[in-house]
DNA sequence: AAATATAGTGGCATTGTGCCAATATATAGT
DNA sequence: ACTATATATTGGCACAATGCCACTATATTT
């Protein structure tokens, strides 16, 4: 690389070529989790590509420097394609960056992870893509062999899903526009792996005023119970104390 | 690029070039905290090279691909480089990816702070560097005008440490081997920016057995204070309540 | 010896959760 | 219509951690 010291900003910048040094690759990859049949599912994809090709994996890919103003951009972008949302709840779950973790190159990947309403997108009907894409059940999930290390990364995003959701909201994401709050419990519960009380549930998410009862009550087979919808929810919400 | 369909994985990566797709820069940017005088104060430095010659900015740069094996190492590099340091308490805090916030390319820079003890790295000395480091108070570096987006990273920085200051021990890492519970609250103060009650600090501390007590004492003025050092602190430890 | 400043403690109120049992209301069967 | 049953909803007290504030203890200073 040329001299630099005495350029202007103007200069330097002319002169400057980003492939004069050695970058690693940068990808964004997403656990996309939704509640299917009262079990955790996320959503997986099978490579069309090397490396990995044919295997399981998270849906994700390269940041495309033209269409991606952000990081967030590709984020949302990615999960469009799959699911055909396009305001989730999504959140950045942490970067991994290692020499070997991908055969080609010194790899960084950017993990987010989304909560979906299932019903919302079957009712949508999920947008075709390239790859072949799939819910699976967490546990199903955790028992293939993902490619690269994405099952590390699925256990980042879950346990990351699943301690917030000892301290917010979180959980509410994942429920369509009305709701009962038995099925609010029982989406804690499926996340969290245990049950919980139900006086003290209730008290907690009424008592925070993060979800308003509405008029409507939902027939469900024995008593009716009231229909509830979220409220206000501060993005940065949290509860006093851990469930 | 050529058609790829019918390759091995062999064959595939064999030929895979990764400048045949635009990639982004990839940076590793730090904020270094840590207490004097009384002040929360992260350390900068004044850029060498174009762009943002000469301005200041969080310590930071690129992966070096030979060196680190995880991005992890690149920060630990970084912060060996400028303190002397070498384990200090780090996280790493945030991903952030634009098209413009830097004006050589699509840039992604993934943020870590660090917590340190200012009287350990003085009585080993600052090892040089080839910029210009300074401890600036907080206040300060907040009135400068900062390189890149570094205003920004800083303020996460800023926003998690004190976040994870209500519901964790971290300031901890903050203080010198021994030292008083008055001097250990004052940490607490400091970067909450308000004022805690005695008994309930000591209490809260005191009854999550992070810390234990010494045999010595410490001669400050008054009355004599009992001196305390870390005990065991599990990596993921929470208080059951934030303050 | 008294004043003062800082260290350290006692004790009760408040808040949020755990626990468990009681009450309320719909459906289903007789 | 009446009863059994399942699910919704509520009552009420115990417990744990923190907030609050006054009190005691011990060193230095005057």
């Amino acid at each position: 690389m040329k001299k630099t010291n005495n350029l202007t900003e103007k200069q330097f910048l002319s002169q400057y070529n980003i492939h004069d040094f050695e970058v690693p690759l940068t990808t964004v990859d997403m656990a996309i989790f939704a509640l299917i049949d009262q079990k955790l599912h996320v959503l997986l994809v099978q490579r069309n590509d090397h490396p990995f090709k044919g295997e399981w994996a998270l849906p994700g890919g390269f940041i495309d420097l033209k269409k991606d103003k952000t990081i967030n951009d590709t984020a949302h972008r990615k999960l469009l394609e799959k699911t055909g949302i396009h305001s989730p709840y999504m959140e950045q779950v942490q970067t991994i960056g290692q020499a070997k973790r991908d055969p080609r190159a010194w790899s960084v990947t950017i993990l987010y992870f989304a909560l979906i309403d299932y019903f919302t997108i079957t009712s949508k009907g999920i947008v075709p893509s390239t790859e072949q894409a799939q819910w699976l059940s967490l546990e199903q999930a955790q028992n293939l062999s993902l490619a690269f290390d994405h099952q590390q990364l699925l256990n980042l995003a879950t346990n990351r899903l699943r301690s917030k959701t000892r301290y917010t909201a979180l959980p509410i994401s994942l429920m369509p526009e009305y709701f009962t709050l038995t099925e609010l419990q029982n989406s804690f519960e499926i996340i969290l792996g245990h049950e919980l009380d139900k006086k003290a549930f209730r008290r907690r998410v009424l008592d925070a005023g993060i979800i308003k009862p509405t008029d409507m009550n939902k027939r469900s087979g024995k008593r009716d119970a009231q229909l509830f919808c979220i409220n206000q929810i501060p993005l940065d919400f949290e509860f006093p104390r851990a469930i």
